[in-house]
DNA sequence: TCAACTATTCAAGAAGCCTTGAAATGACCA
DNA sequence: TGGTCATTTCAAGGCTTCTTGAATAGTTGA
């Protein structure tokens, strides 16, 4: 992962629409879901849709697979952690409280990472 | 740290100048740099400057502190472990590569995430 | 081959972001 | 008080991104 490609994937996480496809994606695994069914699912337009999944595939953070009529798309769940190693050793020095704010961000819940004010 | 403040954190990121903004300062810990000074060592315009800054403190990232006539910037780097705790949790699911690939990033390296193509 | 279906591409317009120079604000010192 | 320094604000312009409807390309089954 270089500089030019973390930005990039970067750029297209900060989107809300595409922050929502990884989201449907990620528990799909490999197999991912048709362009239509995710259409469907979010209530997005088809132009829309094949936008936003562009954008990330060309990020690097999508896979595509034809199969039939209707195209795969699924996330690579490596890209993304990539990009947030890139983010936490390039950019954050490996701090070691980013670190932990990132690390014990599941069990224990953000808790302990904002003091208390969490919202999800 | 809710979906909006995650999303306003991502695109805070998102940009070239902002990384490198981050990547100064984290380094400095609280204390922080002077804009001035921060404005020389990155070679960029004052106005241009402000607005990153701004952008930046804006999305709850960076911190600002007047001293004299100066002011001293820092980077909040609990907000950044939160940002990437969010996407890890809420957008990846707490997928295991992800987090993997996020956490194994410093001591082995990303070949262990990207098949060994890296560059810095 | 034709119709139906799935998905992408195109073009246009709206909206937002970034950069720049000029002006303004606020703090310090002689 | 007046001058200087540090930083921000303002306004303008250019550039990019996003959304939308219309058109296009490829696939399947009758």
């Amino acid at each position: 992962m270089d500089r030019s490609k973390a930005l990039a994937a970067l750029s297209a996480l900060a989107h809300e629409t595409r922050l929502d496809l990884i989201r449907l994606l990620t528990p799909r695994g490999e197999e991912g879901m048709a362009a239509g069914q995710i259409a469907e699912t979010l209530g997005i337009a088809a132009p829309r849709l094949s936008f936003h999944l562009a954008a990330l595939e060309q990020a690097g953070l999508l896979r595509s697979r034809k199969a039939a009529r209707n195209v795969f798309y699924s996330v690579d769940v490596r890209a993304i952690g990539s990009t947030m190693a890139y983010v936490l050793n390039h950019c954050c020095c490996d701090h070691p409280e980013v670190r932990a704010a990132c690390t014990h961000g599941v069990a224990g819940g953000q808790g302990a990472v904002s003091s208390g004010t969490e919202k999800t």
